[in-house]
DNA sequence: AACTATTTATAAGA
DNA sequence: TTCTTATAAATAGTT
């Protein structure tokens, strides 16, 4: 819908990629929009893109709300809404698992090179990580750096 | 797109009213698939007629896959498919920390051992190296957040 | 379900 | 970038 046909293939130029992306989703969005109102559809669209930025519409209500309704339909997991209680050990558990995903990326990066692929929320817990780690060696020399000076003042003495 | 404006309202005539929702359908469908592959991303759309008919696109993976990533990614309930069984929570908490210090240890390998037992050279050397790794990391972090802003700054459409 | 006349979306270009 | 424009696609109304 251009000026030139367009190939079903991934674009491989990332300006090109990033600029069709914006326009495409924003098309995408609009016209689910519009199904939904002309038709009287409840209508879900779910939109990761490549770097796992989210975003998401959901017409007529939430989009928990689809996905119990969609879980319903399909007789699959009813995705326990109410988690007015999930008791903080899940919360915890979660947060830990996210935390070791941020490690596992960090050293995966550590041999590829390159943090392009991690979030910002990612990239911030990798960054506190790494300041607890990096004071823990400032803490480390200073303590060599005492030693060493006291062992210069026991042999000039 | 056709030889008329649209209203954007529902369509009273039912006849009108399913025939247009079957041809936007398809559209919208064909569309979602068309972003998927030319920009790489994960969509799902979710479509309940007004009665109740359920159609449903994933790319990348099945429905239920994509709803987990959701559910983590607001933070939300998880849709509890692998929930194989209780266990107890406190337990897993201790198995992800250990997991945690494990990782930790890879990162601290990756410079050629703890810094408990390297010298104050090789300490300032993998200082530094962190240095330059948390400035890579604050100069990503700088990216995103600009791009956002500019993403921000461009909505309106 | 096919067929156009039109509108809409959008790929390139400025 | 953002705006513009030529063109491809989608689709409303018709057969």
């Amino acid at each position: 819908m251009g000026r030139g046909r367009v190939q079903m293939k991934r674009i491989e130029n990332p300006v090109h990629r990033q600029v069709t992306f914006c326009k495409r989703r924003a098309g995408l969005l609009k016209k689910a929009k519009e199904l939904s109102v002309l038709c009287d559809a409840e209508i879900g669209v779910v939109i990761f893109s490549a770097h796992g930025k989210l975003y998401e519409l959901a017409t007529k209500g939430t989009m928990q709300e689809l996905i119990e309704r969609y879980g319903k339909y399909t007789g699959g997991p009813p995705a326990d809404e109410p988690m007015v209680e999930p008791m903080d050990a899940k919360k915890e558990i979660e947060m830990l698992k996210q935390e070791i995903e941020i490690l596992q990326k960090g050293l995966r990066y550590m041999f590829g090179g390159g943090c392009e692929y991690m979030s910002l929320n990612e990239l911030l817990v990798l960054e506190k990580h790494l300041e607890i780690w990096i004071n823990h060696i400032r803490s480390t020399k200073m303590d060599i750096m005492f030693q060493e000076i006291q062992m210069l003042r026991n042999k000039g003495s």
